[in-house]
DNA sequence: ATTTTTTTTGACTAATCATTCAAAATCGAG
DNA sequence: CTCGATTTTGAATGATTAGTCAAAAAAAAT
């Protein structure tokens, strides 16, 4: 009743390899790679994760959850069209900054081949449908408070305002600036204001 | 002077190899694959394309080339509010019927680490551009007729819409139907025609 | 200190992959 | 019909890959 202490952190090792699979993606990233990345030997991955797959899978899980904390503004209490803004605010921020000019990691995951694994793409589909319901219900309330127009057909707006987030993802694989998003953002947000 | 004649078309195998590179990805696709669903020998691959990395570079030009059709509302004649609506018209009937549920194959390249073959990036950065510059000059128009306010950011205008496209490539991979893609878009645009 | 339990280390395996080779096949020109 | 040129065929090669194995190392409890 007793063991060999773990030498590396759990946590610190998954942000590694988030880094590494972000980068390079599920198939160009190489067992190798992640060994010499992280700095833990293949046995101690193999014993602590399962397999590559099951790491990615992980990686994709929890960085999922962590993307909750970027939708906190549309879920907050005040939220409506103002929460939609500091939404978008956030989400520039991020990409523009901790992404690395990748752009979103599920955008990334499900946009390419690797969304053939089943429960990544739910993963993906899960994440999607939470921020659609966030912006239905942010709008709502944009609604009710006749931040917009009282006849904005609300699904459309829906779509469109999932639709610019993605969108922006992807102008920042493609190496644009934090004023670019930012524009792009507040034009979107801006056309809500008055179409009805 | 006189040789055997090819046994396959070119162009047909080259549309077989876009469908297989654009279903799988790059790192996704054996060439295995290819020779099966081709039913070409691997020799003539060889012989007639070079190597995968190669075949892969073509199939993307060969794509992005064809990409123009898509965009010839925007760089039409009469162009302006009606050509940005139309293009995102043909835009909506392409990815909701031609790529097949799996989005543009630039926007799947430029998002996925298959970027990182810089040949294929600057590709994807070529009609990035050429996508903007169309937007840009439809929208000088739109506001020359007076169908959007005069003091119309223009620039970003051109990159929500631009976001906005490549959102609707990344919502078709989430399996999102042909109306709701068609409410994304028609709502972006009406977004257009207010904001001042 | 010895035992017990787990982690680490580094080499190993088996499969898969892109690419090449050499021989056979196929056609047109002379 | 035969020669020349090129494509096809099918097997082979060598590199890379994910995953495994077994021995050594490291703690903690007794």
């Amino acid at each position: 009743m007793a063991a060999r202490p773990r030498k590396f952190d759990e946590d610190a090792v998954l942000d590694g390899a988030t880094e590494v699979f972000w980068r390079r993606g599920y198939e160009g990233t190489t067992v190798d790679a992640l060994e010499e990345h992280l700095g833990v030997g293949r046995q101690s991955l193999y014993n602590t994760f399962g397999d590559k797959r099951a790491l990615f899978r992980r990686v994709v899980a929890r960085y999922a959850a962590s993307s909750h904390g970027v939708r906190s503004f549309l879920e907050a209490d005040p939220s409506g069209l103002p929460g939609i803004r500091r939404y978008f605010e956030g989400l520039v921020d991020f990409l523009a900054g901790k992404s690395g000019g990748l752009g979103c990691l599920l955008v990334r995951s499900m946009t390419s081949a690797e969304s053939g694994d089943e429960q990544v793409a739910r993963t993906c589909g899960v994440s999607d449908e939470a921020l659609r319901s966030a912006f239905r219900s942010a709008l709502s309330v944009a609604v009710e408070r006749g931040e917009v127009r009282p006849d904005l057909p609300l699904e459309a707006a829906v779509l469109m305002l999932t639709a610019q987030a993605y969108g922006l993802s992807t102008l920042t694989s493609h190496g644009a600036s934090r004023e670019e998003l930012a524009a792009a953002a507040a034009m979107a947000v801006a056309g809500l204001d008055l179409v009805g």
